[in-house]
RNA sequence: GCACCGUUCGUCUAGCCAGGUCAGGACGCCAGGUUUUCAUCCUGGUAACACGGGUUCAAAUCCCGUACGGUGUACCA
């Protein structure tokens, strides 16, 4: 029975853009998947339709291609326990709540909505709590009270109707799951869940089970907001004497404040992203901000991610999809509820900004530096970046550190001029000057040494010349080796930087 | 209210199942060092077993209770 093959599935509903706990429990169904060559299968449930929401799906699917989740099975890719979305397997469902009801698990209900809030209102009105099941079922509106006559008829005139499961009465519960271990419920405080709608579709109770089991869904890996209903969900398996499949419920993402689930507002509040591709809602013309234009590498997405919940058993931090899928296991995810943080995000994204092929980080900061109306050679950038890129961690930090290469100083920092243009800083500048005007061999080494020797033969002392000289260059004490800058911006800019310095700023009595 | 789940540095976490470690790592923060500047980098430091009982020679680890938090409690998923 171990050899039956490993399939799960990540099922969204489309009510809107994924958030990040959704991509973190489709990443741990993945990588579980992957690891153990199973099958990944991507199946939408949008039995809700008063809850569909325009774009959403193309969103999910947008989300999972930048971020490298790739599914086996899926709307797009077909496969052979399609159709994958469960508004198309409507057909279905029905006979399946049927089935149960003739198996005596089940029965037709003719409650309204109305009538369940008035009951329910004077209910709490005595400070009790009504629940649908073995306790009230006897004194309402169903199939179980009505007779066999009685129930045809109302169904076949019209009445509207909804199928319920028949929660057993008193029966404990007990269920398995790889993260929280045994887990035992009593059936009498749960309820009679509806399966399936008066509106003709099932609920995700139903659909989900069917669907999985139809799917052959190996392991059932979902977030720990669904630990609640699974006692029902394994009673479903066993009322169609299925064989259940292996349960792990996730730890929740929480917001960095406080507590609770991590929502959208949170995002806006706090301002990081909760999502990872921007969205435009529809109706409300809001956008939220996402990951990818916010300047996150898809893999330090991934990796941030992976690693808030979940922890390979040694002290490694850094890891590719591969190294992921390599490393993961469901046992090594945790039980608490991690909170998401920004600040360890960005040193992901640092890391993996470093590690980026310095032409790849050219092209996209290109779009930046045009933006600052600055012609720059496509080569120039790239050996700009090799030097500055370890101080960043986003490509949209770049342009600050590295405008000087591009631009003269229209400005000199206030605090350095009054800190390193001395008196004879004048006179030791236009020395430089003729000194550089002779050079001919304008590389970085070669300069740093003649510069060096000059001030050693003068003894000017190295920072009363290196601060002026860099301060005339880049207008402020910043930026990476200073020979390096000069290099590259080459003798006649570094003469007439030299130039402009010495006009800008005069002999200082 | 009821049910279920959870609780180790500010944060992510290792250690818990198979009791014995100065409770380890990372991010952040602080200090020092390197450097012509800023940043990087290096070194060091900071800081936690929610609380109370019990079992035991010995408890973060096993048991019970309390507190706190979370999730669920819809003809939503």
């Amino acid at each position: 029975m171990s050899h039956k093959e490993i399939r799960v599935r990540f099922a969204p509903s489309p009510t809107g853009p994924l958030h990040i706990g959704g991509v973190r429990t489709a990443l741990y169904n993945y990588l579980f998947a992957k690891k153990n060559g199973g099958k990944m299968i991507l199946r939408i449930e949008d039995t809700d339709q008063t809850r569909f929401v325009e774009g959403a799906e193309k969103y999910i699917n947008e989300a999972f291609k930048w971020c490298g989740v790739e599914f086996d099975e899926s709307i797009g890719k077909g496969g052979k326990y399609g159709p994958y979305k469960q508004s198309e397997r409507k057909h279905l469902y029905k006979d399946y709540a049927q089935q149960l009801i003739a198996k005596g698990k089940a029965y037709y209900a003719f409650d309204t909505a109305e009538d369940l809030n008035e009951i329910r209102n004077s209910f709490e009105a005595e400070k009790k709590t009504f629940v649908y099941n073995a306790a009230e079922r006897s004194k309402l509106n169903n199939s179980l009270t009505l007779s066999e006559e009685e129930t045809k008829q109302l169904i076949s005139s019209g009445k509207e109707y909804v199928i319920r499961f028949k929660m057993p009465e008193n029966e404990v519960v007990v269920m398995e799951d790889i993260i929280r271990g045994r887990v035992e419920v009593n059936t009498s405080v749960l309820d009679d869940k509806i399966l399936f709608k008066s509106d003709g579709m099932p609920t995700y109770h139903l659909a989900n089970i069917v669907d999985d089991h139809l799917m052959e869904i190996s392991h059932v890996i979902r977030g720990e907001e669904w630990l609640p209903s699974l006692p029902l969900h394994v009673l479903l398996y066993d009322a169609f004497e299925w064989e259940r499949p292996v349960f792990a419920h996730l730890p929740l993402l929480l917001k960095p404040d406080g507590n609770g689930k991590l929502s959208k507002r949170d995002g806006d509040r706090l301002g990081f992203p909760v999502f990872p591709l921007q969205w435009k809602d529809p109706k409300s013309g809001e956008t939220s901000r996402g990951y990818r234009e916010d300047g996150y590498f898809p893999q330090a997405f991934i990796n941030m991610l992976a690693l808030l919940g979940w922890n390979p058993g040694d002290e490694r931090e850094l890891f590719s999809m591969d190294e992921l899928i390599e490393a993961f296991s469901l046992e090594r995810v945790g039980k608490s509820g991690s909170k998401f943080d920004q600040e360890k995000a960005k040193w992901f994204n640092h890391q993996y900004l470093i590690k980026q092929d310095d032409e790849f980080l050219a092209n996209k900061l290109m779009p930046i530096v045009i933006k600052n109306g600055v012609l720059a050679e496509k080569e120039q950038l790239t050996k700009a970046i090799s030097l500055v890129k370890e101080r960043v961690s986003f490509v949209s930090e770049l342009w600050d550190q590295l405008d000087f290469f591009f631009k003269r100083p229209q400005e000199y920092d206030e605090k350095a001029v009054k800190k390193r243009w001395k008196a004879a800083s004048y006179d030791i500048l236009l020395e430089l000057k003729e000194l550089l005007e002779n050079v001919s061999d304008f590389t970085s080494e070669n300069t740093e040494t003649v510069v060096k020797q000059w001030i050693e033969e003068k003894e000017y002392g190295m920072g009363a010349v290196m601060n002026a000289f860099r301060l005339l260059v880049v207008g402020a004490l910043k930026g990476p080796h200073l020979f390096d800058i000069i290099e590259l911006i080459g003798q006649e800019e570094t003469l007439e930087r030299i130039d402009q310095g010495l006009h800008e700023l005069g002999r200082k009595e």
